[in-house]
DNA sequence: TTGTGTTTTACGACCTCC
DNA sequence: GGAGGTCGTAAAACACAA
């Protein structure tokens, strides 16, 4: 059997369970009839951290004087979720007709509403907290594309600047060997083998290139089909 | 049954507003 | 100064695995 502090008395209660619903079983007329009387106030443990003040016997019968614990019911819980959806702040009248209502008291109403804005509050950080993450994980998603793209492009380009590099050497080798010969080109080497089509302008020297062009991507495109 | 983690009810301290 | 808000926390109530 459990206990119920009221004013200054403790009285004697039960609770049983029907289904989801917790019922207060009220034990003070038994307890009052049977001639036992009122309990002492079981004191509640004084809350440690600042500004505790509670030293004296007075603040300390205050700070036990508290009710116990009540699980409101299904249907009390269900008005005040009701209530809460419409207004999620509680004014003086309004908190009064609740209670009324529900068979509460004013300020355990007032304690609903403070504690159920705070799971309110938290739910929508939760809520915010994931939407940002999601966000996050696309944009890490996106820089992790790019950076392999840009690790492709840069091998793509060494790769031209050595096709490049050889096709000058080519270059250089001919033009030394048809100044120190008077053989043409025709009857003693092959032809250079550029491999670009004439209607491009891939067989103009890497560094003739105009440099937006070279960063256009077509160059990069069209080199490597 | 029991230990443990979570949820719910309640409070104290402090802050803001009228 | 009082009413009502948030914040942090205690402790009862509850859920559930071992």
């Amino acid at each position: 059997m459990d206990q119920m502090v009221v004013g200054s008395h403790v009285y004697p209660y039960t609770t049983q369970t029907q289904g989801s619903q917790c019922i207060i079983v009220n034990q003070i007329d038994r307890s009052l009839s049977s001639g036992e009387g009122p309990k002492p106030v079981k004191r509640r443990r004084k809350r440690k951290g600042k500004g505790s003040s509670a030293t004296n016997e007075d603040d300390v019968a205050a700070i036990g004087g508290m009710l116990r614990k009540r699980k409101l019911t299904d249907e009390q819980v269900n008005m005040l979720e009701y209530s809460f959806e419409n207004e999620h702040k509680l004014e003086s009248g309004r908190k009064e007709k609740i209670a009324g209502e529900l068979g509460l008291d004013p300020r355990q109403v007032a304690v609903w509403f403070q504690n159920r804005r705070a799971r309110w509050k938290n739910k929508k950080l939760e809520e915010e907290y994931a939407k940002l993450k999601s966000q996050h994980d696309t944009v890490v998603l996106g820089q992790c594309h790019l950076e392999v793209q840009v690790l492709k492009l840069t091998e793509q380009l060494s790769e031209a600047q050595n096709e490049i590099r050889k096709l000058s050497e080519r270059l250089e080798e001919m033009s030394t060997n048809s100044s120190s010969s008077s053989l043409s080109v025709e009857a003693n080497d092959a032809p250079i083998d550029f491999e670009f089509a004439p209607e491009t302008n891939y067989n103009i020297p890497f560094y003739m290139l105009d440099n937006n062009y070279l960063q256009s991507m077509e160059y990069w495109d069209r080199l490597y089909v």
